[in-house]
RNA sequence: CGGGGCGUAGCGCAGCCUGGUAGCGCGUCUGCUUUGGGAGCAGAAGGCCCCCGGUUCGAAUCCGGGCGCCCCGACCA
């Protein structure tokens, strides 16, 4: 992309309704614009990371076994009245009259939906286990909302839910997802720490919290310091096998949200528990029969007789995971965003556009970026090398290539990792081949 | 929903107390000079001063009522 012909709406100066630093950054770099309280429209910039993440959270549920699928944004309010949630969820929830005057309204979580599908189709135990998914736009009318996208009133959300015959079944379910979790945020750079959490009004007995410590983060989290340094990476998992080892391994360890710890029964010592605020980034739950039983799901066990299925609802909130990602990784420039899900690669900067050798360079290394598959940025704004510097560390792409004047006389170019601010002076080919890892 | 704050140019703000030509910085546009970490000079464009009503010869400014946004708390799969 030429930045050029780009739409990218950067800001000197911080907007006066922005309070945390992901909100600020996000604005200052283009990414949102707000068009209501908690409502917002994602520009060019900050779309193409919303897509990233969505991607890697797909990704995840797929190797996990889930299947995608979409369901609408309007529901009907009749299923809700069978589950008994109509009343109960109170005016969270955004009500809508068409003109026939029928009751909808715009979705806060799916679970009467999914339950209403999966009952008029699956009727025998023999289908199951099944893990379904979408990821859709919400909408919950919070009596607050704050910080930007990371506790907006619509927000992208990806939703799964499980059913099973039995518990044990269930409980597998529930392991897969956690570890499906574990891996999906280790992928965006994130530490993510299962916390033990409570059910809340969706019901159920088991549930956790999946939570990245922040200054900013909206609640008290508390957990043992080794959470700290823990490898969290889980490559070699066989969802197939028996997941309760591994589950183990990160379950022993202490964490829990501040409605389950209890400082009188906490095992932890002073020296031990580290208490901190955290960001909400997933949440899984088992619920049991809480939906199945009164809207009637139930599937004919092998002696016959139905069985009302063990489900769970598993959550990740996709666009809060673009502020959280900031959150955990910025400075004073900007943004560092982690190579997985940034906008692009590369930031290639003209520094003196007009130039004819420093275009000729640039072009040269764009193309061939591209034709490797590398996502770049090419700066070739007519502005000055400090304001082209100042925007590419406020975007905070993973690398930035630097063509000037300068250096091209002996061949050079400068790369500089955005992470930790190193530079190098290397030949053009040497660069495209560290960025493209091709000889 | 309780408490507090703010709505003035695209962004950040001053002016309001004490009513009388709507301002500053950044950004934008033109030209010239510049050019390796947010340039300089000269010129220019850009405003329903959130909305409605009231007081007044006259309202951004005073009064009343709305609306919007932000913060703290309570709330929150």
């Amino acid at each position: 992309m030429r930045l050029s012909r780009y739409f990218l709406p950067t800001l000197k100066e911080t907007p006066a309704e922005a309070q945390i630093v992901s909100h600020r950054l996000m604005l200052r770099a283009g990414m949102i614009r707000q068009a209501a309280a908690g409502i917002y429209s994602w520009l060019p910039l900050g779309f193409r990371v919303l897509k990233r993440i969505e991607q890697i959270v797909r990704e995840e549920q797929d190797r996990a076994g889930c299947h995608e699928m979409l369901m609408p944004t309007i529901q009907s309010a009749d299923l809700w009245r069978e589950s008994g949630r109509y009343e109960d969820y109170g005016k969270e929830m955004l009500r809508i009259r068409d003109r026939h005057d029928r009751d909808l309204l715009y979705g806060p979580t799916n679970e009467e939906l999914i339950t209403d599908i999966f009952r008029f189709y699956v009727k025998s135990y023999r289908e199951l286990p099944q893990i379904l998914y979408h990821i859709q736009w919400k909408f919950r009318d919070e009596i607050r909302p704050r910080f930007g996208v990371m506790r907006g009133r619509e927000f992208l959300m990806k939703d799964a839910y499980s059913f099973d015959f039995d518990y044990a079944g269930s409980k597998h379910s529930y392991n897969k997802m956690f570890l499906a979790y574990l891996r999906t945020f280790d992928r965006m750079g994130l530490r993510a720490i299962p916390m033990r959490a409570d059910t809340g009004p969706i019901g159920g007995d088991l549930s956790h919290e999946f939570i990245i410590l922040a200054e900013t983060g909206e609640s008290e989290v508390f957990c043992h310091r080794d959470w700290l340094s823990l490898d969290l990476r889980r490559d070699d998992v066989d969802y197939d096998g028996d997941l309760e080892p591994v589950i183990e391994s990160f379950t022993s360890l202490y964490a829990a949200t501040d409605e389950k710890h209890n400082p009188a029964t906490c095992p932890l010592s002073a020296d031990e528990l580290v208490t901190a605020r955290g960001i909400e980034v997933g949440h899984i739950f088992h619920f049991g029969t809480k939906y199945s039983a009164p809207m009637n799901a139930a599937v004919a066990g092998p002696d016959g007789e139905p069985v009302h299925c063990q489900m769970g609802s598993y959550g990740i909130g996709v666009s809060r995971l673009v502020g959280a990602v900031i959150e955990a990784s910025h400075d004073d420039a900007g943004i560092i965003w982690p190579e997985a899900v940034a906008p692009f690669k590369v930031g290639l900067i003209n520094l003196r556009t007009g130039d004819a050798a420093c275009d000729a360079a640039c072009d040269d290394i764009y193309s061939r970026l591209e034709a490797a598959g590398v996502e770049v940025l090419l700066d070739d704004r007519d502005e000055r090398a400090g304001a082209k510097f100042a925007d590419m560390d406020l975007i905070g792409l993973p690398w930035q290539l630097v063509v000037g004047p300068r250096g091209l006389k002996s061949g050079q170019v400068e790369l500089k990792r955005r992470s930790d601010g190193t530079r190098e002076e290397v030949s053009i080919d040497s660069a495209l081949s560290r960025l493209t890892g091709q000889p």
